[in-house]
DNA sequence: ATGCACCTTGTAGCAGCTACAAGGTCAAGC
DNA sequence: GCTTGACCTTGTAGCTGCTACAAGGTGCAT
């Protein structure tokens, strides 16, 4: 298949696809007489892969990582355990982040009853006095 | 202040500060006769607005409308409160998808009870069979 | 043969910094 | 007076993960 129907056929830029490519996350496809670039069904395989551990917040070095160890099919998938629960707890980190995030976001919008940026609590809670340009 | 104590005061780097000015967020500083820059506390406390409005998640551009509103202090505070409305509801879905996410990966781990990747569901969930390169 | 959709390469851009390199300045210590 | 070391200056390039050109080649229908 071609390029474009790759990209198609997973919800990718064709323009991404050679990015992969370049980066050594997807091996080089074959070329047709006319220099495209031919792609197997394991291509689609792999870039189903890909895709689906980048939306799941996998780094880009993660994700060879676990195209790596999903090369040995011998070896203890402690490997692969280990990156998802590192993945799991980044996510709780930020999901806990932005919580504190939200709460503070939310005094702030109380904190508003002015009608004029001068008296506004919001400007001024964010701090006191501003440098003027 | 030069640059060195101001970056102490706000816990900021150095050079983001003349990243921030260069990208017209913090007004330059008056020069000393030796070429250095020098703050008045006006600069601090806009740094302080700057890095706790990042902190907070607005970004640049955001942090740019921020500082142009608070310098009028006789327009109605309407716009201030949108752009942390706004930015609330921007924190709100990325918690909502992280949750997501997270659910997604307590999955995959609960998946997992093989010893070798070869029989992990992990790897097998993250797509059936993949092209080895 | 002409149009159009697709493909190729290479390069540059986005955010928001961070990290050099190569050099200038200033205060303290000897 | 001179050196050492911490600071400062500019400029440029790098990071992540794409995305967007530009300039040209190819494939197929009309």
């Amino acid at each position: 298949m071609r390029i474009g129907e790759l990209a198609q056929a997973t919800g990718t830029k064709a323009e991404t696809i050679r990015y992969y490519e370049r980066a050594g996350i997807l091996p080089a496809a074959d070329r047709t007489d006319s220099n495209y670039r031919d792609y197997s069904d394991e291509h689609l395989a792999t870039l189903t892969f890909v895709r689906r551990a980048r939306a799941l917040g996998f780094s880009m070095a993660q994700v060879r990582e676990l195209l790596a160890l999903s090369d040995h099919d011998d070896k203890p998938c402690e490997n692969v355990d280990q990156l998802v629960r590192q993945q799991l707890s980044e996510v709780d980190s930020k999901i806990a982040d932005l919580t504190a995030l939200r709460e503070e976001l939310g005094q702030l919008l109380q904190s508003c009853e002015a009608d004029r940026i001068g008296d506004c609590r919001i400007v001024e809670s964010l701090s006191a006095s501003r440098a003027r340009p």
